[in-house]
DNA sequence: ATGAAAGCGCTAACAC
DNA sequence: GTGTTAGCGCTTTCAT
């Protein structure tokens, strides 16, 4: 803890009023304004005091108090991934907006190490969690929202499960980019994605398939699923993709894309005259990189807004169930 | 909080003890063994019912009694840049072998976020805290260190600070990469670095004055100072660097390295035949982008380990300052 | 409009 | 070895 702090107590003592007055006053200072049940002129006084004391609430003991401690829980799945960082910094400045803090955890993918960190957030006593599936972390999942904890899933969902969440139309955002590949003139078009059973990617997979059926039956399709890091199966990869006479990449995430838009300048080719390419997610280096580059933008701040409110819907709903399972699907921004 | 969850009461009535040994039992188990305090069969009993019963301590309670959360507060610049999330995750399994959780927050960068986000672990109640400076911070830190909060500061360090610190020898490290650059035939090094004035960057322009000073009088020196997130300017600069004939590049961060590698790249120019390259930190896109490439590989796990011994240390000990401040600098692995 | 008193779940003296 | 007794700082009935 900081240091030794000024309580309640010593307010109520400098003030000349109970601890409970104190408590009032400081509690409904944050949130609205319920002016009953405290004088004008003593919740002045009591605010006065408590600034010169430079008085903090001890979140500890209102926890164990009150049950509640106004932190949400949030687990995603990579948080070196920019994506998520960005997730995870406007939820935090949609929590701080409902006075609440987050703390986060990642899971790496890692469904064991997810089931860990929801614990350690369950312990630590957050009022509700907003978690970011990863392969294999059904269980986990199933188990915490059976246990009635507050739950929303943020950019991936489980299907068949109970429980409210915010993903992208996925399957239409890759529908239109790998459309918009077709129009400027690609022919033969290879979507990259990942191996892991997530249900983004699957419908990522979907809209390619979309499109490409759309097209018509002379055009071709082909995933190549990589396995999340490990990389090395990209140059041979390309090479092959070259020798199918592919001309154009449709990549499921943003690291995809890096990875292959590398190989495609290393072997000496560029973008878009050699290969067009369309992808998943903003990354600074597209500006410099490759300018016309088509991808899908998606609207994180949306994200964390949609995930912040049905959060805090359940939770000030209290125990009562009465807020019902939402599944919000947000539409892409396509950019280039 | 998790449900309607089992007591220390419970499983003393259960177990037909006192509330006193569950506890001591509780909190022992984790810990060492000092088996003194507690019958052999009554502890397994003890144990028994809690696992029966599926007792999971409450944390916040504990919290409130011991005035310790056996979790600490870990604040870095930027939980985007693949280093520090890194560091996060290495950060997290250590303590985990210390029976300690983190959590984490990030500064962005900014001083003012900064003060915030310690001011909300200080507030949550951490035991102790690892900050990664940024520009502006010190008096935050100073002030945080003042009232006597145990702390250690990871990779960057606040001159004049009576603080404990993990710190690369950054000046060494540009020294040696620059260095190599010359004897790969450089004749005209620019290094590119941020604007920021955070003590690991300027010690790494040190470094690189060094290297290019004791190569001799013939050798020019450019420093190129980038503002943090705002990188418009590299297109121009990299014009400028070709027509004063500089063939080498050193970059402070991992960052610069991609954003200048890509200038290159995209200027039809290749890694190392028309520009050789240095830079601070690993990228996963160096493998298959610039296999060539010099770079300073930080012991990322040393950080880790170091700054988690020096902050238990500190803990510890207790209030009873004993533990003597510690300066910890690692040496640089080079890579290429 | 205000206060007294009872704890939230746990740990830490201090008995025995 | 084990139990009793106090609280940690706060919120929350329930009186007044």
């Amino acid at each position: 803890m900081a240091k030794s702090s000024v309580t309640i107590k010593d307010i109520a003592k400098e003030a000349g009023v109970s601890t409970t007055l104190v408590s009032f006053v400081m509690s409904n200072q944050v949130a609205g304004e319920p002016v009953y049940r405290v004088g004008e002129d003593t919740a002045r006084r009591v605010m006065e005091v408590a600034e010169r004391l430079q008085y903090k609430p001890n979140n500890t003991a209102r926890a164990l108090r009150s049950g509640k401690t106004l932190t949400i829980g949030v687990v995603v799945s990579d948080i070196a991934n920019p994506f998520f960082a960005e997730i995870a910094r406007d939820l935090e400045d949609q929590a701080y907006k409902y006075g609440y803090n987050v703390i986060f955890g990642s899971s790496d993918e890692n469904p064991e190490k997810f089931g860990r960190v929801v614990d350690v957030l369950l312990n630590k006593g957050v009022d509700g969690l907003i978690l970011v599936p990863c392969a294999g972390s059904e269980d986990a999942i199933r188990k915490v929202v059976g246990s009635g904890v507050d739950t929303v899933l943020l950019d991936r969902e489980v299907p068949g499960l109970q429980v409210s969440s915010v993903v992208l139309d996925n399957r239409e955002a890759a529908r239109v980019i790998t459309r918009k590949l077709l129009d400027r003139g690609a022919r033969r078009i290879d979507m990259v994605s990942y191996s892991m059973n997530i249900s983004n990617t699957r419908d990522r997979e979907q809209g390619y398939l979309d499109a490409i059926k759309e097209a018509g039956p002379e055009f071709e399709t082909h995933i190549e699923r990589i396995t999340h890091n490990s990389y090395d199966s990209i140059p041979s990869y390309f090479r092959s993709a070259r020798e199918r006479g592919v001309d154009a990449f449709m990549m499921a995430t943003n690291t995809l894309a890096l990875l292959v838009m590398s190989e495609i300048y290393k072997n000496g080719y560029h973008i878009p005259d050699d290969f067009k390419v369309a992808c998943f997610d903003r990354n600074p280096l597209y500006d410099i990189y490759a300018p016309g580059i088509i991808f899908v933008r998606q609207p994180v701040d949306s994200f964390a807004a949609r995930a912040m409110e049905l959060i805090m819907a359940r939770i000030r709903s209290g125990p009562g169930r009465k807020v019902p399972i939402e599944q919000i699907v947000l539409s892409p921004e396509i950019s280039g």
